[in-house]
DNA sequence: ATAATATACCTAGTTGTCCTATGTATTTAT
DNA sequence: ATAAATACATAGGACAACTAGGTATATTAT
């Protein structure tokens, strides 16, 4: 039944707007794009579902990170296309500084040494 | 009112039950030195609150990941301690080659290479 | 003495993210 | 003709994390 307990992407939870976020700041992008360059990017390790990033954009546009335009193709298949605002790249930057601090803490932990503050 | 923005525990998410069996894994421990290990190794970085603890310690303890027993001292403040089980390790092991597969896909994607596969 | 803090456990209820499943509609490949 | 890919969307369920509360003892500060 559970899927998840080998596969790990549970690690993903909480690094999914960061992501997004920083795809977008490299180019504009829609959504379906930003599904598949994800995928690309990581060499099949990111898969990300429908029902994760859509709502993760919407969320981004609405607190502002984002803003969208739709482009109309000949046809139906219209796309929506994300920019990074500015206050998105003052987040995105915090969002780096987040994932140092993160990073050095979890070295912290493993680290074999003395568990005694100095 | 969104506390959070700034503080980017969010990445902890994923990451609790991983922390506390790699700790338990290290020596058998209770709750409340658990908690107080994290924040002391991580210096400062990781207080987790008894509301998510003491859950993922219950929480891997039904799935067979460590056992307890309780350690009863002279008066009523009595402890609980936890232990790395079999199953436990090789869970352990695992997440450990999730944890770096993340790492290497996460790497990928801010890589600012090619997005083109070869 | 007494109040506050630290130690030590617990859980019910809320919130929010992620996934499943489904829907709509067009285009391309078989 | 039919399946798969492209492109958007959301309702509902599962689950982790936190808030906020509870119980009880021990220690430290006032």
């Amino acid at each position: 039944m559970r899927l998840n307990m080998t596969t790990g992407r549970d690690l993903v939870k909480g690094s999914t707007d960061s992501l997004v976020l920083y795809l977008i700041s490299e180019k504009p992008m829609y959504g379906y794009q930003i599904i598949k360059e994800l995928e690309k990017k990581s060499q099949g390790y990111f898969k990300f579902k429908e029902g994760t990033l859509y709502p993760a954009l919407h969320r981004l546009e609405n607190t502002g990170l984002i803003d969208s335009q739709w482009e109309i193709l000949p046809g139906g298949r219209n796309r929506r296309y994300y920019r990074i605002t500015t206050k998105g790249q003052r987040t995105l930057a915090e969002k780096r500084s987040q994932w140092r601090d993160f990073l050095v803490a979890i070295n912290l932990v493993l680290q074999p040494g003395t568990s005694d503050a100095r």
